[in-house]
DNA sequence: CCAACCTTCACGAACGATCGTTAAGTTAGA
DNA sequence: TCTAACTTAACGATCGTTCGTGAAGGTTGG
């Protein structure tokens, strides 16, 4: 359990940083917003960029929970490749629309990071495509997952995931457990995804 | 044409606000790097912001210019949807590929935009949007493209092109030309294509 | 032809404001 | 009495912008 103060100024720090980016933002805004004086906010961060990386850390946390959530609901590893991919996109789309200004800071703000503090989020970063290369490269490798290029389809899903975060608004007309699902589609599209036939699967 | 002093300022401008950002920025350093004092910056440019805008407005010609280039040499309105398509995807891959600090700025620093020069600028994106939704949509019609979402499919393939920008790398292994080809077979198995047969197209 | 004038392009200096950070001191609870 | 939580005040640095100046070059009017 995290202080309140701690909670709050992380709340502010969002919104600030969200609003301008990283470099217009002001510690002396995010502290007002959080109702403390300047320098209480160095009594529990040692500076702005500390603050940054407080942010993405706590960003990372959930959107993982959230995924390994969703992953152990569809069966953990025993699931098959298209449900252990569908369950890390959906969860995926979902944590970009739930939480759009947290993504947002997660995806756009990497670079105000200093280089020492970026090798640790990158390492969590690429902990976050393994998320999704696994399920893929396992449909390849069963012969679920037709598709010649494997690399570039993740990275596509990936991609059009992430872009939730931009353009998903929650009081428009599409619902976001409707998104989810074409989402789910698309990706398993992409991978050209075809269940095996039940004699193939007994041949040889 | 424009004066040199005006190239050398984009050119210094560019790699600036890829480096650190709108925010962080300094127009200083953007005049020192174009070889002038930072009075005759001002002689250019009214300010930070119009720097800003200008750039974004430099990259949006470039792009328009690259992407129907490559719809005329298909044939234009005369080509298929899925040549068509083919063509803006192609486009867009290569030059998030080969100018990917413009291509950067454009994705990036949209929301450093004041409410006023966003608004002009958002119009030039929903242009660039509408070179993807044309073909889809077309393709749709035709009965070629057969997938159930093509709003989705469409952000998807966008968000594909885009993200070239980031994770490319020229020195690495994956040549552009190869990456380009595979970015057209993936939108293409998006959208669902499938050529309709000829006796199907003649039936009815 | 020439002098007066204007525009273009560039310079250094300074403006007030705001930045991130630090120091020193105060309060409140265990 | 010790420590965590928080305050006010100030530091030096840097920010975007403005001002006044002037060299260079072409244009105009006499």
């Amino acid at each position: 359990m995290r202080p309140a103060g701690q909670n709050a100024l992380l709340e502010a720090a969002r919104q600030e940083f969200a609003e301008r980016g990283f470099g217009s933002a002001s510690i002396r805004n995010i502290a007002a917003r959080a109702g403390m004086s300047l320098s209480a906010m160095y009594h529990y961060y040692s500076g702005k960029q500390e603050l940054l990386h407080a942010l993405l850390d706590e960003g990372m946390d959930r959107y993982f929970g959230s995924v390994t959530a969703e992953l152990t609901a569809v069966g953990g590893d025993d699931a098959a490749p298209a449900d252990r991919l569908g369950a890390v996109v959906a969860a995926t789309t979902r944590f970009r629309a739930e939480h759009a200004t947290r993504s947002n800071i997660l995806l756009l703000e990497e670079r105000s990071l200093e280089p020492e503090r970026l090798e640790h989020y990158s390492r969590r970063q690429a902990d976050a495509t393994n998320l999704f290369r696994e399920p893929i490269d396992a449909g390849i490798a069963s012969g679920e997952f037709h598709t010649p290029y494997p690399d570039e389809a993740r990275r596509g899903v990936i991609a059009m995931c992430n872009a939730v975060a931009q353009w998903y608004r929650p009081d428009g007309a599409l619902t976001l457990d409707v998104l989810v699902d074409r989402h789910v589609e698309l990706a398993l599209t992409l991978v050209e995804y075809r269940p095996q036939r039940s004699f193939a699967a007994r041949g040889r």
